[in-house]
DNA sequence: TTGCTTCATTGCAATATTACGATGAATATG
DNA sequence: CATATTCATCGTAATATTGCAATGAAGCAA
């Protein structure tokens, strides 16, 4: 039915997947890259970066924004975009704790 | 058009969000939670432990044994299986690098 | 005010994802 | 052989995602 059955999964399962899906799209990967790497503010820019429509540039910075891994300061008629450094340690240390689950593991069994 | 434009971006970025892209569901996350916890071969007992049909967990192991992260082996009537430590640890890097791209930053603007 | 720039929102079309009943393939058991 | 068990695949319905043209809102400049 397109709807996942979030109830029956622990909200640790969920948070998990609820991140990785947002860096599930190749834009929101590169805008982020983008936001690192010029280590500051990136004010009206993207759209050019990426090679994507503006609306479509805005809504892919909704969706890092609703999960508070971007904020956005308005400054006159543009918008400036950043990372949240706060929200983004979070996330890092949730994501962390999934993908090295792997140093317990013992045995080799296949 | 519910098609992303992978063309656009580079192959790292791609790579990145299709592995995230298969995290980006709670059932995939729990089976891999659940192969890492039982530290071995599971052989069947998967859909009593998630709670969805017996089609829809095929269908997630399908998109987990295709990304190469879970290995299957057939055992008699039942089919086994199991991490794939190799690409695992790849992918892990591949995401590490990503998420620790934040270590590198010295200037906070917002 | 008029026009320009920048970004958000709306509306829509195309495609993808999720979930499951029904069915099929393969092996084991009696 | 007949039956049961286990898992994959097919088909389908419901919902989600992606992308962009059109439009709206807000500030700036002349």
């Amino acid at each position: 039915m397109g709807l996942s059955k979030t109830e029956i999964f622990t909200d640790q399962q969920n948070e998990i997947s609820v991140f990785a899906k947002v860096f599930g799209h190749p834009a929101r990967v590169a805008i982020l890259q983008h936001l690192f790497k010029i280590d500051t503010c990136v004010c009206g820019d993207l759209v050019n970066e990426i090679g994507l429509a503006q609306p479509t540039i805005s809504q892919h910075l909704k969706e890092l924004k609703h999960l508070g891994l971007i904020k956005g300061t308005i400054e006159g008629t543009r918008v400036c975009y950043c990372i949240d450094h706060n929200n983004w340690s979070k996330m890092k240390q949730l994501l962390l704790e999934f993908l090295n689950q792997d140093v317990a593991i013992s045995t080799e069994c296949c």
